[in-house]
DNA sequence: CCAAATCGATGAACCGATTCAAGGACCCCT
DNA sequence: AGGGGTCCTTGAATCGGTTCATCGATTTGG
């Protein structure tokens, strides 16, 4: 037996296919005695009610939303910061019964579920790695959407944070403290997975805006400090344990003066470094303080809590889902805030670090 | 200027519709020039790529599956149990390259994305509240589904754990270790949102099967290790903090007997229930033992460190996922295996219990 | 009692593609 | 020249609804 149709209906019971949409769309239309003729044919020949298909390329609208990723669903939905954007991102939904899906943009394919293929009213663009494929993707593809963490991006909405400004006030609440001597945990600077020290020609060449801006936050203040940049050195990972840990072997390897503090452009990194410390047997902040990223529920319940930039990924979540569907393009900027905790303490007395200055000058990175 | 169609190109490049389908679709089977010809007038009137909704109309696929859970999306994405779960889900989703969405069949409500309204390849149905009602609103769907944690069903897919099984070896432990006076925290019973402590007559009108199987298995334990039933008080909740301290409030009030030992069908309720004992004043596991149910990740982290069962959550996504994608519709049972940690202790001795009891009650804060 | 308003139902246009049987053009071979 | 293949391309059917102008019938108003 195939598939019942509208039409179907319609014929078994003598009335037009018009009339049957009604008693299923706008039953107060149709006259009562004829609506329940309707009724008991449709379920005569088993039909289930319209079929959503025709109904969305009829009326264009799906109720559905997409949050795209250029990550695996995976990785998306285990990494603390895409929970809380996907838990804020729902929160509108459900106050307005639309869907969520996720969609994955990582590798270049079409087929499946992709930008070019999802059946939504609109995305969420979450560049991880602040590209702009996927703002081209989107805008190729003619739907609304809202770029989150991209900066501005003309004739669609965007919803960021003062990266620059945040960095700064994480890298001065260091230097504030007496550090000098600093290492940088930098987020992926452009789609090569490439990890290892960052020199001027490299920082020259960072195709993604989040590093960027957070490279020049950090730096505005160590100029503002006169921290010497030679002293600076950065690390660019892939936000993944692995990689910091190889950051960390770089910076603190032997017979070499290491960074009394740490900047890590996300909490993941932060986390991952403490971990990595640990092992070598160095302590935080005793031997090294660290500051994170992102405050992620994770950040306060570790041990020691850790000092972080918050800022509001949740509200991220929202902002983006309501300028989605309210059709808002303006460029949104949340606030940020220095959170202190434990993971960060005042540098060791200037009279050892002046001692450490006399000897032999450190391999320079940047 | 309206949205171009895939007519509107054939018209321009002067070929028939099919052909232009043909370009995008199965480019080998058109001659270059051709194929170059109507690529150009694609791109001259703005044409983006065949629309996926009329694709689907057509095919009849969406590569798109759901989650279906009797929850808010914010809640299922906020639950260690659900993130798991989708965790699982999305492996086996992004190897396929399928979508995944997550559908709320909170409310009744039929408008926006619902289980009626939903364009997917099928469903993974989840009832945290073991309500046939998703089931029954799957089938009358007629698209393929596999449900998780609800038992067999009929003509679908299934995935479980063998809950009274676990649960007797949960309850096993505790006699083990010596417990005679249990209190137990069990999850909702039906959809009525309902609170309390549970005698014989609830117990006899429980409608989902998830809570009834445990507390048969946690039965089936005591019966073996003689524990009278009048020392055994259950109290239902609804799986969130503010309803296990209500429960801890009731079973630790003060001139009373309190259980040496509690069983919580899940790590979210047993963590709670953690919490409401410290703010009394009550020591994990010095004063009360704490089995768990899910072993979630925060389980282990926690401190102590939970005593619980182990169920393989994200295994069971994956099972689901690839059961749906198979078209398969065993009743599949997965294992599960009791985890001790340091949230469990031997119940304090006979004698002692007795003086505890004679002395006044301590005072209680909470 | 006629005109106007109301109500309910109709029918056809339209949404945007995929697919496949059938036909045309062209080449090879005898 | 004609039979037999290839290789493209076409045309039309199909997927399943929604919507709206229109029309007939019934009420209401004056």
């Amino acid at each position: 037996m195939k598939k019942a149709r509208l039409k179907d209906v319609a014929v078994l019971a003598g009335v037009s296919q018009g009339t049957v949409s009604n008693v299923f769309n706008r039953p107060e239309l149709v006259r009562e005695e004829l609506r329940e003729r309707v009724l008991a044919a449709a379920k005569k020949i088993g039909f289930r009610g319209p079929a959503p298909a025709g109904r969305v390329l009829r009326s264009g609208r799906s109720n559905l939303i997409a949050l795209v990723v250029d990550a695996s669903l995976h990785y998306i939905l285990n990494d603390p910061f895409g929970q809380k954007l996907l838990s804020g991102i729902a929160e509108v939904c459900d106050a307005e019964h639309i869907g969520l899906t996720i969609v994955s943009a990582d590798a270049e394919r079409r087929d499946g579920w992709s930008i070019e293929s999802a059946i939504v009213d609109g995305f969420i663009l979450f560049c991880i790695t602040e590209d702009n494929t996927l703002v081209e993707l989107a805008r190729r593809r003619g739907l609304p959407f809202v770029a989150v963490d991209s900066g501005e991006v003309p004739g669609a909405g965007a919803v960021d944070v003062d990266d620059r400004t945040a960095a700064a006030e994480a890298a001065r609440h260091l230097t504030g403290l007496g550090h000098r001597r600093i290492g940088i945990l930098s987020l992926e600077m452009d789609d090569k997975e490439r990890t290892g020290l960052v020199d001027e020609a490299r920082f020259a060449t960072i195709s993604y805006t989040t590093p960027r801006s957070r490279l020049l936050g950090y730096r505005d203040a160590f100029a503002e400090a006169d921290v010497d940049p030679a002293d600076v050195v950065v690390y660019e990972c892939l936000n993944d344990a692995p990689s910091v840990e190889e950051a960390i072997r770089v910076m603190f390897a032997p017979g070499r003066e290491h960074p009394t503090a740490l900047l890590a452009m996300s909490d993941t990194m932060a986390l991952a470094a403490c971990g990595a410390l640990a092992r070598m047997g160095l302590s935080v902040p005793h031997d090294v303080s660290i500051v994170g990223f992102d405050d992620v529920p994770e950040a306060e319940r570790a041990s020691p809590p850790l000092t972080t930039i918050r800022q509001p990924v949740e509200e991220k979540g929202r902002v983006a889902a309501r300028m989605l569907l309210a059709g808002e393009r303006e460029h949104r900027v949340l606030p940020t805030s220095l959170v202190v905790r434990a993971s960060t303490i005042p540098a060791p007395s200037e009279k050892r670090s002046a001692r450490a200055a006399r000897e032999p000058a450190p391999v320079q990175d940047l």
